[in-house]
DNA sequence: ATTATCTATAGATCTATAGATAATGC
DNA sequence: ATTATCTATAGATCTATAGATAATGC
């Protein structure tokens, strides 16, 4: 992995992607570990093995590092849920289903991390540690609502009699579920005693979409 | 709230447990707001109206402190949580209902925090804002598991033909959609535009069980 | 000529401790 | 006498910048 014991680059501007990119990978994983305030601009350097001046260099300060991470792959999340779901509102007509949503929006969220391999199972991970923060909070409104809005208003056809706050509240606990499922804190493991697996999204996968949809059905059976 | 303006605590002992439970408080919000790394000991001293000094002089250091704050109200949720499992398995015998369980889980969970005020709201946030971290995932086990187990071993008896693994990870779509109402990040609010609110436990109370519940059963009928 | 990278360092924290002072306790 | 609280400070960071050096670009 040292920058030493590899061949540079040619060009300059190979060079200068090079190193964003490292940055960039290096300062997502130690987010998703330690948040923004348990992370230094050092632990970041280190882990490239590039003195510290050159993360001011290409990002000038911390917070904005920490915002470019989150962009980074943000609008190819977005986009590809955005154009699953846009898919299914296309093919369902007028009698789309909760759990052909659902699908469109967990289940290909699911393929991209899992399928994009490590980087992706990294920025999975520093979503789930940002969502419930401060810090988070805004970048997770800007980057995400148009998707998640997109979801909401299919799912309100599916269920049209459905008031506005059963279908937000339920949208609130998918996204608990997906985020819980993101963190992979191997807390899963530990309960269970090694029979689940926190990286084992292709088992989240047979089960959060039918899970959830049963869930909302549920909410218009008043008791 | 300086402490100037109010008379002091007569004895030394009421001295030393006032400042230890106001450290404990400011710590709670503190952490609640931005993890371990993001509060500094002068943070919580100057929320407190104390020196620096004084937090290292009751807690040694910001580790500790962490867990104790942790530790102080972990007993009283997981016993309340405990009792309630207990009373509800005596009560239902051979025939426990998922529902039945997740009520005596969740509810009894959210009233806690909700007829608890603001301390009580504050621990609910710093437990969900540490869930998902290396630092918090230790102190989960360590506090949580005896409670979560005996919600699991119910779970079991309502649905003696699931297997394990189904009912393991309906526990985890479980706690994602609970730490993440606990953890009153605003998004909801935001997302559905002042409809539904953060810090409305009794809308979540009133559809979480249920959902989850039937999110529960549907994994037995695989397609 | 321009851009990537490194050296050196200022200035501002932060944690933690030693030791002094002030208040209660017997 | 003992315990709570404060003063002073060491030592170790951390962020950020100025300016030097090394590599590509034309």
């Amino acid at each position: 992995m040292s920058r030493a014991t590899r061949k540079k680059p040619r060009s300059k501007a190979e060079q200068r992607a090079e190193s964003i990119e490292q940055i960039l990978d290096a300062a997502e994983f130690l987010f998703s570990k330690n948040g923004l305030y348990g992370v230094t601009l050092r632990d970041v350097a280190k882990r490239v093995g590039i003195h510290t001046t050159l993360v001011h260099y290409y990002f000038q300060d911390k917070q904005n590092l920490f915002e470019e991470v989150f962009a980074r792959r943000a609008g190819v999340t977005s986009g590809r849920r955005m154009a699953a779901l846009e898919a299914y509102e296309a093919e369902a007509g007028e009698t789309p289903t909760v759990e052909g949503a659902l699908r469109a929006f967990l289940d290909t969220d699911l393929d991209l991390y899992y399928e994009g391999g490590e980087h992706w199972m990294n920025y999975a991970a520093f979503c789930a540690r940002v969502s419930n923060t401060p810090e988070g909070a805004e970048l997770m409104d800007r980057h995400f609502d148009p998707v998640v809005l997109k979801l909401v208003s299919i799912v309100k056809k599916a269920l049209p009699h459905y008031s506005d706050e059963d279908i937000f509240w339920g949208y609130h606990f998918v996204t608990g579920a997906l985020m819980n499922t993101l963190a992979r804190t191997g807390r899963i493991d530990r309960l269970s005693d090694g029979l689940c697996k926190s990286d084992d999204f292709p088992a989240v996968k047979a089960r959060i979409a039918r899970f959830m949809a049963a869930g909302f059905m549920s909410l218009g059976t008043k008791v």
